[in-house]
DNA sequence: GATGAATGAGCCTTCATTCAT
DNA sequence: AATGAATGAAGGCTCATTCAT
């Protein structure tokens, strides 16, 4: 048993740190197959075995990255200040948050993406997942509730629908860009193109919950 | 140019299909990456070199899969009689049609998300595609044309808002199940559940484009 | 048993030349082993089986296309008209047409090359070539007899290595030429490097077989 | 930066060194295209994926088995007693050394000759070769001078063509030997031929400078 | 003669993972 | 905690050659 200064377990937990982040850009950019150990190594400026000694293996250091991404998410959803509108605005700006953090955290997406090709193998092993997005359903389940009070959105409302509507409409045409773009003709990745999605995808969940 | 026996062209041409029939479903299960060539063989019980011999490379293979896979959908929904019904119907028929192709040809949608993870480099490189998919684009404008005409759809939809807004609500619902299944913790692959999600997407779309 | 036209053996012969060509080029650009048959038959503009059927297999091939190549240069040197000549002088020609045929038939000198590289293991096989070379030996033969009886050539120079030093002179510098352009940083190939090293070779062999 | 046992050390380059060994026999016997990565393992009693974790792939291999074949001609090359000499003696004795170092070393020539089959692309890419080879120039270049100076040596002797005249005799004779053992019906490798061989060249060299 | 289809063997290379210190 | 060395198992692809008309 040694005793090692702050400083160094400070450099290790920095290193591990390092290697997630280097695997979140890794599994975001090439999918799960795609990504390779040694480029999240050399990301990470860590020797391979290093991430070995850390995460087990590629499955688990996944499953690490998926639940940090799922984290993060839920707490800056859970950061909003949604009191303070009415119930039907206050789900508006969800759906603008949802957007928006879909466009800052473009990886996201494409983790979640990832880990569906794979059925979700490693979700199905990852305990804290569930409990973190919990808050994803219960912030818009009290909206629901209070905007049926409120008389702002209207009966018959589910949660869960709401939650996939909102991110379907958004999810679909940025993972689909690629694809999209081509068959289109047109550059979905612009800012007017851009703006003009949010505009429609608020539109239709507005009209959607109008009582 | 040799005459050949019926059978012979048969024979060939019935050997690339199967090998294209594999090539898509191992791609569909796998994603690009994960899919093995050695597994197409096996599945279209062929020499794993007759592949190269037909397709060259794994990539002309994959595009070949997903032009078929296009060529398919657009196919089917050109065979739709839509002019029987008012516009607003016929889109709901729309979003119906949508639902059950992706429900009965589950590899369609992760057939496009492998290609959208690889940034659409196949698509990119392929002719037909952009082609194939105009009728996808020009059956919703005359529907919306109709629409308006009718006054059964209401001014400023825009096509491909609605195509992507129709194909949006039900592919990530499906594309995601994995994942949102065990968020969930509810199997959102069982008829009720299915049954729900249809009736929600066609509300959801009949609210936003009501006049 | 057909009987077939003339113009069908003529086109059966020329498509044999053309396969003969194909292979010829191929294998000097290539060697051996880096050789395609499949590449020879394009070249041919021949069907890959076809080469089988005339040729048996690679080897069998390579073999007649080194065959043709002795062939081609020893007729060339046998219809040099060197009596005219004192001897000395004679083989100066000899060094001049020897240098000369390596640079309009650089494929030659590559063959030769690769057949080595596989220790002559076709030459081993050919019962012609020895025969075809013969011409080689014995016109140096004649005029270093005429040479040493008119006294312009000096007893005691052995025909084989005369013959080797004439082609070793050139052969290397050809042979060699990507290196020795890298190792010299000059190019080699220039007419003038070209005219320098002819009289170089010139003066070299004259110097060695003065009485 | 660990340190790490001398052992450990010796292990690591001893077998990196053994590769390079079992690689320069194998290219030297089978030229690139014909070797074979498996066989250089086996030669090497090395696992073949550690030939890629120390040399990235055969291309690299191949250039460091040149560099390594350049950089001990030139040694043993540099390390010649000259001085002691006249200088066209001393000519004559670099043409000596080289007869012999090729025969002590046959793989040196099959080396050149296979790069030179592929049009020196190795080489192009190997900075220090040039360096290395500088020796082999300006050692010429001064026993030139020095025979000028000395009387020993005739004006307009250039020093590459020198040099090559001094391979090339030696290298033609030897890397053709199969073919010209079959064409000369005589075995060009017995001690006789060979001594004679030297004899001649010696000859042929000394005449050539002679004043 | 001529050709499209088919194949076995093998080649270079990759990759996640483990060993040994 | 950290690292260089090492490896088994494949993976995509190539190539000479043969089959079957």
């Amino acid at each position: 048993m040694v005793i090692r200064s702050i400083r160094d377990n400070y450099d290790a937990a920095d290193k591990q740190q390092r290697i997630l982040q280097a695997a979140h850009a890794e599994f975001a950019e090439k999918g799960f197959d795609g990504a390779r150990v040694d480029s999240i190594a050399a990301r990470a400026r860590a020797n391979k075995q290093l991430i070995y000694y850390y995460f087990t293996n590629k499955d688990v250091l996944f499953t690490q990255v998926l639940e940090a991404a799922y984290r993060d998410i839920r707490e800056q959803e859970a950061a909003l200040d949604l009191a303070a509108f009415p119930a039907n605005e206050a789900i508006l700006k969800l759906v603008e948050f949802t957007w928006h953090y879909y466009l800052k955290n473009p990886e996201f997406i494409r983790l979640l993406n990832s880990e569906n090709q794979l059925k979700a193998r490693h979700l199905k092993t990852s305990g804290s997942t569930v409990e973190i997005n919990r808050s994803w359903i219960s912030i818009t389940e009290h909206l629901l509730a209070r905007g049926r009070a409120e008389g702002t959105v209207r009966d018959g409302i589910d949660v869960m629908q709401l939650n996939i509507n909102i991110s379907a409409l958004g999810f679909f045409y940025l993972i689909n860009q690629s694809t999209l773009s081509i068959l289109y003709q047109k550059d979905l990745g612009e800012q007017a193109a851009l703006d003009e999605r949010l505009r429609v995808m608020k539109e239709c969940i507005a009209a959607w919950i109008r009582p």
